[in-house]
DNA sequence: TTTTAACCTGACCAAACGGTCAAGATAAAT
DNA sequence: ATTTATCTTGACCGTTTGGTCAGGTTAAAA
C-alpha cells in the first residue's frame, strides 16, 4: 500500500517534470486529492460521518492530517462530494431506461448495471447508506430535486408498460425500491453475507450467479419475459 | 415524552408500593432500563456506534448521563444488548418455516411478519444495518454460529421445495438476501422513500401496498402459487 | 427508629476530536 | 538568480468524548 502510492509518486515526478508547463503540480494535487477521497470513502464507510475522524483518513491517505485540510477545508466537504458522485454514478446505470427496447432488456441492463457498481466500488454504497440511515442530513435537498426527478421519470416508463400490458400491474415504486435494495445489500451488508459464506467474499462466480438469480426473480415476479 | 415518563413514574410509585416487598425499586430499575435502551436504540440508529454518544442517549432517556452508566456500564454494553435483540426477533419472524404448510403460505407469513418488524422498529433495523455496514465487529461470532444455523436451516427447506418442484430452481442464498433487502430496506432507507413520497412517511395504506407488492413479486418470481 | 442497600447526580478527567497556523520545502515564473 | 506561488507538516488549541467518583437522597429491612 504505501509502496504503491510512493512508487506511483515518483513515476509521475520523472515521467511529468519533462512536460513542463506546471503539470507536475498539477499531477501532485491531483494524486493527493485522489488519495484522500479513496482514504475517505472507506474511512466513512466503515465509521458514518460522525464516527470517521480526518487522522484516520489522513493515515490512510498516508498523508499529515494538516494536508488533508490543506487539500478540503473541512471534513463534511469531502464527505458530500463522494456522496454526490456515488449516486452520481447510481443514476447513470439507469440510462438504458432512454433508448426505448423491450421493458425486460431495459430492467435487466440497469440491474446487472446496479449490481456492477455494488462489486466495483462499495464503499461508496456504504458511505450512502450511512447518509441516508441517518436522516440523510447533508442530501435531503440532492434527493427531492435530482435524485426524485429521475425517480419519477423512469417511473412514468414503468406505467407506461404496464397501461401497454407488457408488464403486471406492480406499483413502480415498489418495484424500484426492490431493486434499490437488493443491488445494494450485496455491498452494504456485504460482510455478513461473506460471513454466511463460510467467511469468504463471493467468488466471481458465485457473484454473477447471484446476479442473475436477482434478475430472474424480478423480471418474472413483474411478468417480463 | 417527559410528562409521560414522570407520569409513568408516579404512577407506579403509588400503584405498587403498597405491594411491597422492595417492587417500587425494581421498578424503578426497570423503567429506567428500559427507557435508556429505548434512547439508545435511537441514537445508536441515528450515529451509529462511534458516533453516538452517552450524553445524547442520557438526554434524550431523561436521565443525568452519569446514571447511564450506573444502569450499564459502557456503551458497547448497551449497543450489544439492543443489537442481539433485534436479531432475535427476526429469526423468530422465520418461524413459519416451522410448521410444513404450502410454500408460498410461509413465504409470504415471513415476508410480511419482517415488513411489519421494519414498520415497528425501523430504529433496530437501521442500528443493526450501522453494525453490519462497519464490518459486523461486534457481531461476527453471533452472525456466524447463531444467525449463519438458522439460515442454514431454512436454506435446506427451501432447497426441499425446490427437489419437490414447488418451486423455480433459484440459489436459496440469493432469495434469502432479497428478502433480508428488500424489508429492511423500508425500514433503513425509510428517509429516503420519505423524500420520495412527497416528504411525508409511507401511510398505512401505503405500506400496505407496498408490502402486498413485495411478497407477490418475490412469490411470483420464484415460481410460488 | 436505625441501619443498610440501592439509586441519583454535579463535577471532574484524560484522551481524542476537527481544525489552525507559522515556518519550512519545492517548483514554476520572471 | 531571484521572486512568487504552491505544497508540506509538527505543534498547537478549544471542544467534546466515554467514563469515574464522592457525596447525596430514598426506600427497604431490621
Amino acid at each position: 500500500m504505501t509502496s504503491f502510492k510512493t512508487d506511483a509518486k515518483q513515476d509521475r515526478h520523472v515521467g511529468i517534470k519533462s512536460a513542463g508547463n506546471g503539470a507536475h503540480k498539477a499531477a501532485i494535487r491531483q494524486e493527493n486529492e485522489e488519495q484522500i477521497l479513496a482514504a475517505a470513502e472507506q474511512v466513512f464507510a466503515d465509521y458514518g460521518f460522525k464516527g470517521a475522524t480526518t487522522a484516520r483518513i489522513a493515515e490512510m491517505a498516508n498523508v499529515p492530517k494538516a494536508n488533508v485540510h490543506y487539500y478540503f477545508s473541512t471534513k463534511e466537504v469531502i464527505y458530500r462530494r463522494i456522496m454526490e458522485d456515488v449516486c452520481d454514478h447510481w443514476l447513470q446505470a439507469a440510462m438504458t431506461f432512454d433508448n426505448s427496447a423491450d421493458p425486460a432488456v431495459i430492467l435487466r441492463g440497469y440491474i446487472e448495471a446496479k449490481m456492477d457498481l455494488s462489486r466495483a466500488r462499495p464503499y461508496g454504497s456504504r458511505l450512502w447508506a450511512h447518509e441516508i440511515i441517518r436522516g440523510a442530513k447533508f442530501s435531503s435537498d440532492y434527493i427531492s430535486t435530482t435524485v426524485k426527478d429521475w425517480l419519477d421519470s423512469r417511473v412514468v416508463v414503468i406505467k407506461g408498460w404496464i397501461a401497454e400490458g407488457k408488464m403486471d400491474d406492480i406499483e413502480p415504486y415498489s418495484l424500484m425500491y426492490m431493486i434499490f435494495a437488493t443491488t445494494q445489500h450485496y455491498a452494504d451488508f456485504g460482510r455478513q453475507i461473506e460471513i454466511f459464506n463460510d467467511n469468504r467474499p463471493l467468488s466471481e462466480e458465485q457473484f454473477a450467479e447471484a446476479k442473475e438469480n436477482v434478475v430472474r426473480i424480478i423480471l418474472k415476479g413483474v411478468g417480463l419475459r
